[in-house]
DNA sequence: ACTTTACAGGACACCGTGTCTCGTTTTATC
DNA sequence: GATAAAACGAGACACGGTGTCCTGTAAAGT
């Protein structure tokens, strides 16, 4: 995103107010619910002017978005290679904030093909990627394809966490784990 | 919604606005897209004072939610015993306005309880059902939860309508007719 | 006739957005 | 140390959608 070779002139971008703006976007996610944070309230919440949120982003979404992959990037170091270890870690990532924010951000790339583009690079990629693996590395159904297994397994994820109709938890990864096991 | 029993005094609500109303909605969405529908935007199209459309609907969402009702009706009437058919009639809604229609009601619902509640009640609920009724009739596999197989079949279905990695289409039918036939 | 309610049209304050300006602070370069 | 460059906090501004209110009119029942 910043240019890090070259010679760097004049003031360099201020790293604690990026971490206050991000701190400040999650804490107001967490007290008001994703769709109630402004910009205008960020700036506030972190103490910085306006005109520093939209030098380096350019909607809430994208300071969430970059909020989220760093919150990934902290708690989900080692990938486990059994699958429902895997569903269950991957699912506790929705409880809390993060589920709310992820939700949201799906919901605003329905209306900002950019963000739907950094969404399916940045976080939804490399889970379907990881997921991919592990199905392979656990001797997948002989002739299924393993996209389809990814998009019904992460759909169904997806699904209640959108819908709400029922919780993403360690059921539902066991259940999921169970079904997959019994493709012939 | 509307009071049909006792006496009703006073003008009776318009058909012809209401129609005019739903009408402009889907034709707004189709000519600027979901998010950039708004309810000024939908009464000038219409030809009708904003007040009628506040006295009858709270948002747009409202608006919409309802104008999708009216067309999945008109669309769905008899269900297939099929698997396969059913699912490709399901997923041929899907295509053009409906299909962006529903993403942003989806959308919406994250952020609006009460739409989020009318949208299961109304029209995912009802599909849910149709598509477990159509499981049980097929001969299910038999240890399955059926409402399991129900969130991975709409769930890829939603997953991929969202995200847009994938089209929802004839082969996605064909694919996950042919994977649930193979659960022992 | 009279009441009641819906209708079209428009006025209004409110709030978030995105851009702009101001004066300042922090860095590298000369 | 002086200078240029860029980021910083703070705030002003026009714009547009929202939701409410008001006006005068139209269509129904009593």
């Amino acid at each position: 995103m910043s240019c890090k070779v070259g010679r760097m002139v004049g003031r360099p971008r201020s790293e604690d107010a990026r971490r206050a703006i991000l701190r400040a976007a999650l804490r107001l996610c967490e007290r008001d619910g994703y769709p109630n944070v402004t910009l205008k309230g960020i700036a506030e919440e972190a103490g910085t002017g306006r005109q520093t949120l939209y030098r380096w982003w350019r909607t809430k979404a994208e300071v969430l978005l970059e909020a989220m992959t760093d919150l990934v990037a902290d708690r989900l170091a080692p990938p486990p290679e059994d699958l429902e270890e895997f569903l269950r870690d991957t699912f506790a990532l929705t409880d809390g904030v993060a589920g709310q924010v992820v939700a949201g951000l799906m919901a605003e790339a329905q209306s900002d093909e950019a963000l739907a583009a950094r969404l399916r690079a940045e976080l939804i990629g490399p889970r379907r990627a990881a997921l991919r693996q592990v199905i392979l590395d656990g001797g997948p159904p002989p002739g299924a394809d393993p996209e389809l297994l990814v998009d019904m397994v992460f759909g169904s994820m997806w699904y209640r966490l959108l819908n709400r109709h029922a919780p993403v938890d360690a059921a539902l990864a066991r259940d999921i784990t169970a079904l997959l096991g019994r493709i012939s």
